[in-house]
DNA sequence: AACGGTCACGTGAACGTTCACGGTAGTCTG
DNA sequence: CAGACTACCGTGAACGTTCACGTGACCGTT
């Protein structure tokens, strides 16, 4: 009554069109791909028995005998923080650009899942780019031979391709233009971070020194990389200095979390507390006021990573590509 | 001196690294997948002259004789717009549960851009998910054979596999709550939409008179799809209709706008006019006070896509998936 | 001495395309 | 009417893997 093996429909193949048509396969060939050489009626024939077998063409074969198209893996950390979707539109874009294709991936923020991630994504593309948190000498096993791009990982060099952000730049940046605004007690709010651990918070302490601030260690507090991590580490830095006037924070989300707790303590933001953020995320506009921040052009640095992709699959070796930040003042400063 | 040919360096294969070790190609395999059968030596030498030689298995030949793994396409038309993140991460996350690999393409809101897209995407995978603005009958041409689900594209009924928001549903929860919390002069801010147009606007109207409303045509006013056009259009509907106590919004992105437009006109939020949105947008917490809003859980839409997909292929064709909305009540009602 | 078993490895086919040919009608040219 | 040319279609190989076998060397058992 029924046929058992229907339960597994292997799909259709070239041949299989070929046979029912009654043509040979190379016609069946030309007809899917539109090329020449063929009669318009067999064409149309043979196009109408592919669709009743549901015939479609397995891209394996194809990029076996067609090579070319090149698929790039994308590793992110996560997908909704607002950080990384504007760096995943960059790589899009630029990869798009090139005619490539994207596989995008994320580690959930797990560290455990990044390896075999690699390993498994390397598996089925040309190359893969991302935010790594491992050494070299830890990903190798499971990168034998892929071309690699890491992002934004530390500042030791590294054998693969490297796009990074000047974060030295930035924080400089940020604290020159308090200064310039007249503050000279400032903190910092700092988060443990798994790549480069203590760029900013040195970074900020050596840039107060250089302009002869009255701030020391003691002035950086660190905390929970979340709005309330930002909240709870400004309370503390506020307690221990009252006489603060203004506040640089590890990025943007922290930022805000640190503007709420000031104005839910009563602070008039920039007046009595001026603040500057780190990322320049897009949302920092709907605040009110907007918040300050060092901008990151995550859009050019998904571009860099595609860039050196590109070198990558040339063969050569390409420079680490170093995106440095501009300060974007709104608001709060 | 130099040989030419190495400037196009055709990549590595199986036999080459087999006869570079001067072992049998079945053998070098035996190595690189690490099955048994082979002696360690013979084990460590294969896998030394494969990384001399830079061998990488294709994944063409790989997929060829050893199918099941299933890559599908997502396409979306903006990845940065922040409502796409968390369906992105829906679909990803539920792609991963099953070993399923996710090709993100973006269409840049570009209508135009979208049919050559499901094109091409189509040929490199498995199947194709997304908001696709298109019909059937125009889909179709582009999409043979293709198993594809259709998110939020109107109410029709389609032959592909559908995800969809309930919008009306949304909608009716949105004036039910601001009737409980006694507004009676109600504005609408709409905008245009390529898919279902009316969808939002009609069922407002609707419910509006259920309710038994002062509340006409001309209580709803039309802008564009952003934060100006959401202000411009609430300055309108202000301006026509000065006793309006509540207004609500195409979309977060649009209410945001027209918070800050009441904002600038003196108006309190929520006391002297309420303010709803649509979406869900975990922003709106950011904002003061943070936004009431027809939430829609976007992660569980991705979900319910690859779910359509899994149906799909595996041949059967799955109910239409409607996700309700869940009214959100925060600070702006 | 004959047999069976294990280990290490090799041989050929298959996967589903496309490409470079070759072939056979029919039409055109002089 | 011979020859060349065109339009249409078929044949076999190749792409780079994995799988199902086959094979020989070596060891132990009877």
């Amino acid at each position: 009554m029924d046929k058992r093996q229907d339960t597994s429909p292997r799909r259709a193949t070239l041949r299989d069109v070929a046979r029912a048509a009654g043509v040979s396969h190379q016609t069946v060939s030309r007809a899917i791909n539109d090329k020449g050489e063929i009669d318009p009626e067999t064409r149309r024939r043979i196009l109408e028995t592919a669709r009743e077998l549901q015939y479609r063409p397995s891209r394996y074969a194809r990029g076996l005998v067609r090579p070319g198209l090149v698929t790039v893996g994308l590793i992110v950390p996560d997908v909704v923080n607002p950080y990384f979707p504007e760096f995943i539109a960059g790589v899009i874009q630029a990869a798009d650009a090139q005619d490539w294709q994207v596989v995008v991936a994320s580690t959930e923020s797990d560290r455990r899942r990044e390896l075999p991630l690699v390993r498994s994504l390397g598996r089925q593309v040309d190359a893969v780019a991302g935010y790594l948190s491992h050494t070299d000498a830890e990903l190798a096993p499971y990168a034998e031979g892929l071309p690699l791009v890491v992002v934004d990982r530390g500042p030791e060099p590294s054998a693969h391709g490297t796009v990074r952000v000047d974060l030295a730049a930035g924080v400089r940046a940020a604290v020159a233009h308090l200064v310039e605004r007249g503050h000279r007690r400032i903190g910092m709010i700092d988060c443990p971070s798994v790549c480069d651990p203590l760029v900013r918070r040195d970074t900020f302490l050596a840039a107060a020194a250089e302009h002869g601030l009255p701030v020391g260690e003691d002035w950086v507090a660190s905390g929970a990389q979340s709005m309330e991590g930002g909240a709870e580490t400004f309370a503390a830095l506020r307690a221990a200095h009252p006489d603060m006037t203004a506040t640089f924070a590890f990025n943007d989300l922290v930022a805000i979390g640190a503007m709420r707790e000031a104005r839910q303590r009563g602070l008039r933001v920039p007046e009595d507390c001026a603040i500057v953020g780190f990322d320049g995320l897009s949302l920092g506009e709907l605040l009110d006021p907007p918040l300050s921040t060092v901008h990151i052009d995550k859009r050019r640095l998904g571009e860099l990573a595609v860039e050196q992709i590109q070198a990558l699959l040339a063969g050569d070796v390409p420079p680490p590509a170093i995106l440095p930040p501009t300060l974007l003042v709104r608001g709060t400063t």
